[in-house]
DNA sequence: TTAATTTGTATCGTTCACGATGCAAATATA
DNA sequence: TATATTTGCATCGTGAACGATACAAATTAA
């Protein structure tokens, strides 16, 4: 049997996992405020800056506009955030806060630190985290380069 | 702002973009057999070990078999696999390699070291790489366990 | 200025993920 | 043996992801 097809020894599988099973963490935590984890990314994003087109929070997360167009949508339904035509260019579709929005960050205040402990582990602590991010940020921006 | 809010201090963000990028590079060399990564995992499993029950392959996925039975009926369907009623437990449905299911392994014989080769980058070597490894291991059995 | 191209979003179709639920076969308990 | 519980799988509904496509607004070129 080819080593290389073994699951033990694919790097993808690991990520895909790990990403699933923290995904995971954070659902008890953001469903009681009817959130998702991609809406809640698209919070943090615009808690860092409010008010911007569909394009600027599509590629801050990485992801395509026609996914996030109807996540937008969805918490457009859930008075999270409006989506207004931009005044300069009107095909621009500015994505803002709503009051509820912005009020959501204290109650979740709680949250980033209570997925950080669910995964501190032997191999993964406050100390080691950064070579971590370090090699994930480095994958990421390869494939990114990869992809144009 | 508060630093743990920021999407740049996300462990979860990190392993959720890298997942899909890396999942991206796999993209072009399935869709060309008509597969899909979570099916290229299937048959990861399988050419592993030959008629399981969905629960097994499931389990070795870290996955539901909610997720998985769909997506074997499509493999089915593709005549990759065969899916029968055990004989031992009715209960169970075991899954089979299809000749088209095994013969698939040679032709794929060079996507994983193509996936491998796009990934390596300055913190992410050969050398290194059983780090990376080992935490996201870690992290993966801590999550697990969590989750009885 | 008119025509060609690019850009920003949106729509559609397919395939995951996964919680909730249902059901029959197997097992445990009374 | 009858009843209760557990187990293995499937169905359903919702929300991502994403390739393909469409379309209008903006930009560039002729």
């Amino acid at each position: 049997m080819n080593e290389q097809f073994k699951l033990d020894n694919q790097l993808c599988f690991r990520l895909y996992t790990a990403s699933r099973l923290i995904t995971q963490e954070y659902h008890p935590l953001l469903s009681q405020f009817g959130l998702t984890y991609p809406q809640y990314l698209v919070l943090l994003v615009l808690w860092e800056k409010d008010a911007q087109p569909v394009n600027d929070v599509a590629k801050r997360l990485v992801l395509e506009t026609n996914t996030v167009t109807p996540l937008l949508k969805r918490m457009e339904a859930e008075g999270l955030v409006t989506r207004c035509k931009g005044l300069k260019d009107a095909r621009q579709m500015i994505v803002s806060l709503t009051v509820k929005g912005k009020r959501l960050q204290d109650k979740l205040a709680a949250v980033p630190s209570a997925v950080g402990n669910a995964v501190i582990c032997q191999s993964v602590t406050p100390q080691t985290v950064p070579v971590l991010y370090r090699m994930l940020d480095d994958i990421i921006e390869k494939l990114k380069a990869a992809g144009e």
